[in-house]
DNA sequence: CGCTTTTAGTTGTAGCGTCAAGTAACCCGC
DNA sequence: GCGGGTTACTTGACGCTACAACTAAAAGCG
């Protein structure tokens, strides 16, 4: 228990604090959304930033930076949003390797239909229990964080969600 | 945009940033147990709030709210650490609906060898870029998120990890 | 130009988690 | 003391993600 560098109990009570909100937060937000709209969290992030490109069209490149997944994983998912309407695939004429994924009608739709409900449920479980201080101090801390997490910090250019 | 309650410019920042977070992390976390101990964090997190229990021994239900996760999730976890020979079961005699699980041996010895080099990462990726204002903020706020996400406050009576 | 390397994306598989259902034991009232 | 409800856990099936292998096109490079 005395290695070199173990934790004060100040940073042990922040840290399994924070990984338990890890482990819960993802929960709280994927039934409220896969109850209200079918949708996971990642699901509705995709189309969210989707929704927000120029055109509701983005390369799949592009698309998996500003949603932290694998190229992989976002195309299972894609293909996934694609059966059931939402986005669409089409290969770019610039580049014949790259596919453009875009919105249709139907996946707008879906969003706007979907984005208040999933926004409360953001304020319910997160935003409405800090002030205007609390938020600055959790934005700058997760920021930290996060230059630690993704160095390159090729994240997340988007915005709003 | 303009709905009855959006975001504030700064909310939706700080907001992204946590999410990130959370989608980030436990990817992080994940790989280094993976690689240096084939272990899931999840895995991880049990032996070590078995390891720290009186007797190495908690009752399944106990150890399922000690780790936030379901009753279901958790037998399954147990059931692969007990083919590897990090755990065994016993019905309790008390009470012989429930189940004992406690860490064999090399149970004890696999968290005790695994142990410095998670607290590394957990430094390498958090601990070690906030300063004991951000340490303070962090816990403060994550403890009122939790408030929200688990209103009961039955989480993690346990303290270290 | 040809040849290798890098980039872009897809697909199959295996593993973990969730959900629903099932079993067994305890507990309470009458 | 026995029937209904609750608690404690297990199990099986299904869905999502990571990982690895693959195809195809573009970019270097000599």
């Amino acid at each position: 228990m005395d290695d070199p560098r173990w934790l004060t109990p100040e940073q042990l009570h922040a840290w399994i604090r924070l990984v338990s909100v890890v482990e819960l937060l993802p929960g709280t937000l994927d039934s409220q959304l896969q109850r209200d709209a079918e949708l996971t969290h990642f699901e509705y992030f995709t189309l969210a930033m989707l929704s927000e490109a120029p055109d509701r069209t983005l390369r799949m490149t592009a698309l998996s930076t500003a949603t932290n997944s694998s190229l992989a994983r976002l195309s299972h998912v894609i293909a996934r949003l694609e059966k059931r309407g939402f986005v669409g695939r089409a290969p770019c004429p610039e580049d014949r390797r790259a596919t453009n994924a875009s919105l249709t009608a139907l996946g707008w739709q879906k969003v706007v239909a979907t984005a208040p409900g999933h926004v409360q449920a953001v304020r319910d479980s997160v935003i409405d229990v800090l002030d205007v201080a609390d938020v600055a101090d959790l934005d700058r801390i997760m920021g930290r964080i996060l230059s630690r997490l993704d160095p390159t910090n090729r994240l997340r250019g988007g915005v709003s969600e």
